[in-house]
RNA sequence: CGCGGGGUAGAGCAGUUGGUAGCUCGUCGGGCUCAUAACCCGGAGGUCGGGGGUUCAAGUCCCCCCCCCGCAA
């Protein structure tokens, strides 16, 4: 079948994987290259670098809603439109194109977590059931008829990261039982309960600062919801202090709200936050690697001190 | 060539105006103790990222290179 795939991220390398094995015409359309690292070198998203190991037609578009985007597509003439991780509002025009309509994976269990982030913020969240959704897209923020969902539970201790190689798996899995069930007639789209509906916002450097004030629980699940990226931080006499894991505790020693209650290279770092104490596992000083915080501990003494 | 912080013992760090390279942990040996991840004593372990230069003398000052990290994108 001639599927146009539209995707950017990491997120979106299984599904596409998926439709590249299962042998499929493909075009893939996607973000242009960004300027990534320390030295802003332009780098190609992971989609792009797929499609080229495999000799895949490769459109790169600011805005695909736009008339060079839209005729790209149509030159194209896809039967079946996948997006996943994409990035960019299609428009009508767009979604006119396909005969057999567009398919998009997310990340999260429709409707709950529309929007840019639904992994990070489910783990921020504290929730601890997500999955992966797919729906046939529409001209709103994902706001299409349910076709298939898969739920998994989130361990307490999972990072977003991880999270989300999970659910890329599972996306590409529910994908292909949904490109299947589509052609074989038995697709029941279900129109979703907007009632129910949550939309989640971009994550940005900021969210991943630490409030110490708000329970141990709540810091944790921040934590690992902006881990690796952006990674939770905290103030230290001055100093950006990079926050990897933590570890929740039955401690009950007391301190100032934010103050390192034990820290020293036997026990570790621990931390008192507006409800419980929490045990730091790895940070990360400015200049340094992330370490683990026994390790931390030897050369840089934190007993007392306050993060901020 | 976007801005900045770093590379010193196995690990994490200190090293002031150049002048015998230190601290904590670990490790090895010994001691104390009913006992210990506790405490005491002692030992081993470093071409101070690499190269060049200045100097009687460079971890420290100057130049070049490599690698790591944060910010900004």
């Amino acid at each position: 079948m001639r599927i146009a795939f539209l995707g950017t991220p990491d997120f979106a390398i299984p599904s596409f994987q998926m439709l590249i094995d299962e042998g499929h015409e493909l075009a893939l359309f996607t973000n242009p290259d960004r300027p990534k690292g320390r030295h802003g070198a332009l780098t190609p998203p992971p989609t792009k670098e797929l499609a080229c190991k495999h000799g895949i037609p490769v459109f790169q578009f600011e805005k695909i809603r736009l008339p060079e985007g839209v005729s790209a597509l149509r030159a194209f003439a896809p039967e079946l439109m996948v997006t996943a991780a994409f990035g960019q509002i299609l428009s009508q025009e767009n979604l006119d194109i396909p005969p057999l309509g567009c398919i998009n994976v997310h990340g999260s269990l429709l409707p709950k977590y529309r929007g840019a982030a639904p992994i990070q913020w489910a783990i921020i969240n504290g929730e601890q059931v997500t999955g992966v959704t797919t729906m046939l897209t529409e001209a709103g923020l994902d706001t299409g008829p349910i076709l298939l969902k898969r739920e998994t539970p989130i361990d307490e201790n999972e990072t977003a990261g991880a999270l989300f190689d999970r659910l890329a798996i599972m996306g590409a899995a529910l994908l292909q039982e949904t490109i299947a069930a589509l052609l074989a007639g038995t697709l029941k789209p279900q129109p979703q309960n907007e009632n129910a509906a949550t939309k989640c916002t971009m994550i940005k450097k900021e969210t991943g600062r630490v409030d110490f004030t708000k329970p141990a629980k709540r810091v944790h699940d921040l934590v690992r919801g902006v881990s690796p990226w952006p990674g939770a931080y905290a103030e230290m006499e001055g100093e950006t202090v990079k926050l990897w894991q933590t570890r929740r505790t039955e401690r009950t020693e007391r301190g100032e709200i934010g103050a390192c209650v034990i820290a020293n290279p036997r026990e570790g770092l621990f931390v008192q936050t507006g409800e419980g104490i929490l045990e730091i596992t790895e940070l990360q000083f400015p200049g340094g690697k992330r370490m683990a915080a026994k390790a931390a501990l030897l050369g840089h003494p934190m007993q007392g001190k306050l993060f901020s």
